[in-house]
RNA sequence: GGGGAGGUGGCGGAGCGGUCAAUCGCAACAGACUGUAAAUCUGUCGCCCCAGUGGCUACCAAGGUUCGAAUCCUUGCCUCCCCA
């Protein structure tokens, strides 16, 4: 299902099969909540070399239903994506929507965002859900605790993300016997335990024992400092099976992900590329530039001139800079290109790096690069 | 020709004797954004500085009333609307 063909210090690449085929890792997954990747069509995604991406199970219950979109045909027909696709569980939103929910042993009692209405999500449920969309990678539902914490609460958090992981994992395994033959969904586990190391330790293995196709790092980058997130990391994927899959959930810029691959991790997801897009900030291979800025107006330029994307080889940054100020969906679309081919092309990077055994050539030459402009102004 | 309304910071537009360097919106300038309730949010936005319960100049212009005027009076200039 996963096999690492190649390692580099820390970092590994590998590839992880899926029922919608292969995924090349270290990858990164667009993130596109509610069956849509904001501001752009499949069709874009493809073009750029997206492998895979993610769906929300917490929004897309809600909106459309996930009956509905299993009555379509399953997500993949629904939002016309070939390849893979991997939905959270909506544990995020657990964590995210606190005004809203009420958490208990059974589940999380949410009231929806959109209309008031109560529901509640037991690990159950969320399996059931992600079975509906017809998810490659189903995540468990856990709890995602608000940092800083005590070393109390996240133990008793990460216990009963463990139990959920449990019953997660059987109902998994219940319906799967029901289910044919070829490679069929795979299930990860989530790690949690805060930034405490013995706690993270002790989550790591409580879900290892339970058993999945892969394993998350979550509640990171919520808040902590980067330094001690990349700690975390290091401290946590020692405790993982070196032949599966894992992924820190929701990380991050640029450099958290090489200071996560040089961990040990092979899958990202970050809403940070996109969102920055629509928000006029632009990665490249000199660091962030804000489009907006004035000092854009005139400039022919293209956003990276590193960068061969859609975006950089037709459109100068006065351009841009002028579709954003104009309110154009346009330029929303042409950043979020950018940005996502941007974090593709690093991926590809990485992986080639790590293949030819340069990866930490890589990863110095990345932090001197993409800090430069920071470091210039 | 007759009747009416009005001129406020880049723009629109509040304020109608003190608590006004002047609400608010837009524009402008900058910042934030990490398993997306986000094409969103925050800050700055007269000039000066030793950056403060600091100084200066300000609400068409010029006079005046008043302890005190963007607010009241007079004159001037300029807009707009209605009827002929």
């Amino acid at each position: 299902m996963f096999s690492v063909t190649h390692t580099d210090g820390g970092a590994r690449r590998g590839i992880l099969e899926t029922a919608h085929g292969p995924v090349e890792t270290p990858v990164f997954m667009p993130v596109g909540t509610q069956g849509a990747v904001k501001a752009l069509t499949a069709q874009h995604l493809e073009e750029i070399g997206a492998g895979i991406i993610l769906g929300n199970t917490y929004h897309l219950m809600l909106r459309p239903g996930d009956d509905l979109i299993a009555r379509r045909g399953g997500l993949h027909k629904f939002i016309g994506w070939k390849k893979p696709i991997l939905t959270d569980s909506g544990g995020y939103q657990v964590f995210s929507l606190a005004e809203r929910r009420k958490i208990e042993e059974t589940g999380v009692e949410f009231r929806s965002h959109l209309d008031g209405t109560a529901y509640l999500l037991t690990p159950e449920r969320a399996v059931d859900i992600q079975a509906n969309l017809g998810s490659d990678i189903a995540m468990v539902l856990d709890e995602c605790p608000a940092l800083p914490a005590t070393a109390e609460v996240i133990n008793r958090s990460l216990e009963l993300t463990a139990r959920w992981a449990k019953r997660c994992r059987d109902r998994f395994l219940e319906r799967k016997t029901q289910e044919t033959t070829g490679t069929g969904p795979l299930q990860f586990g989530i790690v949690q335990g805060g930034t405490f190391t013995e706690l993270r330790q002790k989550s790591a293995e409580l879900t290892v024992s339970i058993g999945f196709e892969g394993y998350a790092i979550g509640g990171l980058s919520v808040g902590e400092p980067n330094e001690t997130m990349y700690d975390v990391v290091a401290e946590t994927t020692p405790y993982l099976p070196v032949h599966q899959p894992r992924y820190l959930m929701g990380v991050g810029t640029p450099l958290d992900i090489v200071e996560a691959v040089a961990r040990g991790v092979d899958m990202f997801d970050c809403v940070l590329p996109t969102r920055n897009a629509r928000n006029g900030q632009l990665l490249t291979s000199e660091g962030p530039l804000n489009i907006k800025n004035s000092e854009y107006a005139e400039d022919d330029g293209p956003a990276d001139p590193a960068c061969s994307c859609y975006t950089c080889r037709n459109f100068s940054r006065a351009y841009l800079r002028h579709l954003y100020r104009a309110g154009e969906m346009t330029g929303g679309t042409l950043n979020t290109l950018h940005n996502l081919s941007f974090y593709l092309d690093t991926m590809r990077r990485i992986r080639e790096a790590i293949s030819f055994g340069r990866f930490e050539e890589f990863r110095q030459q990345f932090h001197q690069t993409f800090t430069r402009r920071a470091l210039l102004s």
